[in-house]
DNA sequence: CGCGGCTTTGATGTTCATCAAGTAAAGTGG
DNA sequence: CCACTTTACTTGATGAACATCAAAGCCGCG
């Protein structure tokens, strides 16, 4: 592992508010004597599939792809997630082990929170309680209809659909860094690597999205979005 | 509409013990003076895609399809659920409208909640707010997880992993009545009737699965799960 | 500089959806 | 209760979509 120890304060966390702007301080601070904070570099692991649930993890900063092996040992991206989208949530409150395994795409600041504090502090705060549900419920929700939108497309429609995705939800602008491979496209879609490559020549061929290398430009948004509907 | 009207209390309720073993009597009977059951005959809608949530809605008994449409007008099931799995429990605490629609496959008994009561409630008790969560995480991850396990395999592969969870799941047997129609499975697995029905007719030809109408009737169980995991 | 991983493209074959046409079952209204 | 209509089921033939395989180029890194 290279990942290293960063400290500072709950109190003056800039997502504070986000996750626990329903406790007061005296569980802040015990949330902050409990809490190790680490950054990992590109491509280490964070969580490990099978691996004992100890802590609640909490994405501060950066992005990370949530994988799992499946029955036939195929790899299998379930989600991309950047901070705000609380993946920490899958599992934890249910099971013992972990069911994915969580990478980090970039730099990422992970906070880990011992779950038994997590448990304690949701026992004693309502408020807090009926957050963290929200929470959960929504990025289950996500994860589950985005599954269900991708598998109703063919390729085109579903490439399509992930690049404007990346620009929408995660860059926030038409031309971006692809913070994954092609191979990873493909297992997050369901798709062979060549195929992913070959609807990207074509794309480009079409003067829809130029890509090269890792950097992507959408000319063409609204034909983009018209295949992703309709592809 | 052509559900009925039901009257018991929630003291009483087979499964009380299991979401609600949290609350004290007081509570319960809260829950129970604003709680209406209904009775919906197969086929009927219990909740509709869109509709504004309202209630929490707990199965009490009996066995329902969730499903939604996708962009592009498919229709697709995400999940089977029945008594004990919670299915309410889907978006209800973080979106103002269903996601999806709820229908009866065979008579089932709902038990609506008010929402309010429910937050009221997690809000006051922290052991039932940490047991709804855990059962939220559990059933969203085991939908993740169906869904992944799916999408890696092909047709044969989906068919038999569909009848073994039939058997090991629902109905405890190797014999049993299927609940939903060709066409419905295809949408529970995302492939075609035609060829659902294709796969069938092979397993029946190889003695593998007899399937006669909506009777089923698992022949060789192990072949079967190695169709499941390798196919 | 050479090795390994990512990328690219073409050729090939498999898997699967689609279409069509027919049968069986189940619901519907007189 | 029977004719009628609709919906589910079934099978074969066809072609489209996609995975797989192979070979070659590119790039980063020790």
């Amino acid at each position: 592992m290279h990942e290293s120890l960063k400290t500072s304060h709950c109190e003056n966390c800039d997502f504070k508010s986000l996750l626990f702007k329903n406790l007061n301080l005296i569980e802040l601070n015990k949330l902050n004597q409990s809490k190790r904070e680490y950054v990992f570099r590109k491509g280490e692991k964070i969580i490990k599939e099978g691996q004992k649930i100890t802590d609640f993890i909490y994405l501060q900063k950066g992005l990370v792809k949530i994988s799992k092996q499946t029955e036939n040992k195929k790899n299998h991206i379930i989600s991309i997630a950047l901070p705000k989208s609380f993946i920490g949530f899958l599992t934890v409150f249910s099971q013992d082990n972990y069911g994915y395994t969580i990478t980090a795409l970039e730099e990422t600041t992970i906070c880990f929170i011992e779950i038994e504090m997590m448990r304690e502090v949701i026992l004693n705060n309502g408020a807090f309680a009926l957050h963290v549900l929200s929470k959960i419920s929504k990025v289950s929700d996500e994860i589950i209809f985005e599954r269900v939108n991708i598998n109703s497309k063919q390729v085109r429609g579903r490439i399509a659909h992930l690049l404007i995705l990346f620009a929408k939800e995660i860059f926030y602008r038409t031309s971006f860094e692809m913070p994954i491979t092609r191979r990873e496209l493909g297992e997050l879609i369901g798709m062979s690597t060549a195929n992913v490559i070959r609807i990207l020549s074509e794309f480009h061929k079409d003067n829809v999205v130029k890509m090269d290398r890792s950097k992507v430009e959408i000319m063409n948004f609204g034909l983009l979005e018209k295949i992703s509907k309709f592809g």
